[in-house]
DNA sequence: AAAACCTCCAACCGCCAAGCG
DNA sequence: TCGCTTGGCGGTTGGAGGTTT
């Protein structure tokens, strides 16, 4: 359904249709991804019959149409992961969401900069005042995108979900501990979820104690405007790392090894 | 009452990585 | 190896609706 908030912009002269998205458009959509299943998205304008893009069509089912999204304000424990997980994973929004139940990154992405980021800002103007600076510096964690190798056991047993997406690296160094996991790389069937879904549990209660002991003070809550958490440095300018830190305790190879 | 300003968020854009021929 | 296609992501835009002046 079109919602009251619509982009009217759009370029009635071009072969694609652009803007806002008709009621009409929707109900296509969700049936062709009803009747074809998610995926192939260059086939979806031409299966539901709609004069959109693949992206446009992908973006709309993902951010709107997917059953199960949440609408409406983010409650307290949403916020609070949020900040929990974007302290440890800087801007990566379809990590955030993918840890928060029925709420796409889009939204998360939206919610931080109109509601949190302006929130974070204040503190820092506060300082002009001639107050001492209470900067904290944080380490954000910068996973690679979905990335594990083929060699994995694991991988043969992985397949395309409806909602979470794979994809494969051939060149992940097993010896230097750099498997890449998100918790959108979801195995099959739903006990390798639970799995992986337990060990970041663990990374980042572990990752929050490692802070709070660095710093001294709390992890999660609203804690940021009130602990003059200002600024958020990137200590780590390589893309091609999942952690800021060694994955030395646990293995994921164990982790996520299936029993045949 | 209306103009100016602000907030929110759906949608677009550009980029990147992986797959494939 | 190279170029093209596709899927996916984060950043940004711009318009509707709300609020303030």
């Amino acid at each position: 359904m079109a919602t009251k908030r619509m982009r009217q912009s759009y370029d009635t002269s071009s072969v694609v249709r652009k803007g806002a998205w008709t009621a009409e458009e929707d109900t296509l959509l969700k049936n062709c991804i009803e009747k074809f299943g998610e995926g192939k998205w260059h086939l979806v304008p031409l299966r539901a019959g709609l004069n959109r893009c693949r992206k446009s069509c992908r973006l709309r089912w993902l951010n709107y149409l997917r059953p199960n999204i949440k609408r409406g304000d983010f409650g307290e424990d949403e916020v609070d992961l949020m900040l929990r997980l974007h302290k440890l994973l800087g801007n990566r929004w379809a990590l955030i969401a993918g840890r928060i139940p029925g709420r796409t990154a889009n939204d998360v992405k939206n919610y931080w900069n109109t509601h949190i980021k302006s929130r974070l800002k204040k503190p820092k103007e506060q300082h002009n005042d001639g107050e001492p600076s209470k900067h904290t510096m944080v380490t954000i964690i910068k996973p690679q995108p979905r990335t594990i190798s083929k060699s994995l056991k694991l991988y043969s047993n992985i397949q395309s979900h409806a909602t979470h997406n794979l994809t494969t690296s051939s060149n992940i160094g097993i010896s230097q501990n750099l498997y890449n996991v998100s918790p959108d790389v979801v195995p099959s069937p739903a006990l390798h979820v639970d799995k992986i879904n337990e060990y970041l549990d663990e990374l980042f209660d572990d990752r929050e104690n490692e802070i709070h002991d660095e710093v001294g003070w709390p992890f999660g809550g609203f804690l940021a405007e009130e602990d003059g958490l200002d600024v958020v440095k990137d200590v780590d300018n390589d893309q091609n790392s999942l952690f800021a830190f060694p994955i030395d305790d646990v293995d994921m190879l164990d982790l996520l090894s299936i029993d045949d």
